[in-house]
DNA sequence: CGCGACGTTGATTTGCCTCAACGATTGTGG
DNA sequence: CCACAATCGTTGAGGCAAATCAACGTCGCG
């Protein structure tokens, strides 16, 4: 039952990694090993504040988000992550030292994680992923890029706009709350914002 | 003498990979045969918006700045690299697509770039630079999600004492206006920043 | 020398925040 | 399964950080 879980849940992440570059028997093996399904409560932390991150996980089902607390108390998102999304304090992750940073559920979700030194391992073991890795890594670069330009040039209505576009699917999963703090506005004044759009289109 | 400056231009860069992991003779010859030496002036273009981006470069000396230009003709810098550091519009890059951005030089500036092209071949030859470019590129996906985060949760105040801390070498190098717009605010509100800070300091 | 970019300062405006109040929804323990 | 608390989304009044527009002196460069 438990080997069964394990089996279904790696497959996404297979598929995944073949999209980019096939992978032999071996490999697949090696990846279905090292990668561990779990699965987080809503509200559960994959990481706090203070800890080391010493995992990086691929998404199954479910969105996590990875967010800074300041000194004011207020909630500013850093990423989102859905379906075939990765998430992780990469600083922390690759230095080894203590984040500021937290990850959290905000549904049930359901991932794939590698502990730090299985991914060590992994790269030895199958160098391939080198390069898989830093595919997916500069494509993530390229839209935290374009996620920072938005965020310097444009005004909030703007990036209201452009999050429905570029993330349909999570409109209607995620609070207005949540969605104002990834934008890096209030509440309150996502409200209006939404109250001013609706009043534009009728 | 063409020869002798090329020579002369490449050590840095074969210094650098060489602090990241070791390359052997034959690595090294195809780094030499691969990045090609350039000089831009000041001013100079080294893309402009419309064109697609197809060099990746490596500044030598100088110091190069990449931007967006919005609707209402205002600059936003994106990047600032520096001696040692690398800059290029990867989104436009690897899509082989038109870039919206621009990349000049601030000052006169040495680069070593290598055309997409090249960079494939030197992949193909040389896989190792696939962990090597992982890793540089895992560096520059911390830093820039760094920058967000400030840019997202610290004022305009805060973001100017960081860039003070973290860009000690480019303070005196750049206008206030290039920094104003660094730093995503205007030349005259940063001038005000200035002057309240250094009234608090006395 | 003269012109255009730069840095500064003042007056005014604006985009977004803060605080507060309210009903609606969610969730949770008894 | 209900009651109560907590969170959520909305709206209003007022405030603040940063932008805008304008004026002016300085400097570097052609």
């Amino acid at each position: 039952m438990k080997e069964n879980s394990s089996q279904a849940s790696i497959e996404p992440l297979l598929h995944y990694f073949e999209r980019l570059i096939a992978l032999d028997q071996e490999e697949k093996e090696l990846v279905t090993e090292l990668f561990k399904p779990r699965l987080f409560r809503k509200r559960q932390y994959c990481l706090q504040e203070g800890n080391t991150c010493t995992q990086l996980f691929f998404v199954v089902r479910g969105c996590l988000r990875m967010y800074k607390i300041d000194e004011q108390g207020t909630t500013h998102i850093l990423q989102l992550a859905a379906e075939k999304n990765w998430i992780s304090d990469l600083g922390s992750f690759y230095s080894e030292k203590k984040s500021e940073l937290n990850i959290d559920a905000l549904e049930d979700t359901m991932v794939l994680e590698i502990h730090h030194d299985n991914l060590l391992v992994l790269y030895t073991q199958a160098p391939k992923f080198h390069r898989i890795f830093r595919v997916l890594i500069e494509n993530s670069y390229i839209s935290l890029q374009k996620r920072l330009l938005l965020t310097i040039s444009s005004t909030a209505e703007d990036r209201y706009k452009y999050f429905l576009d570029s993330y349909p699917h999570l409109v209607n999963r995620l609070s207005q709350t949540q969605i104002a703090s990834f934008l890096g506005i209030t509440p309150e004044f996502l409200s209006r914002l939404r109250n001013k759009i609706s009043k534009a289109k009728s």
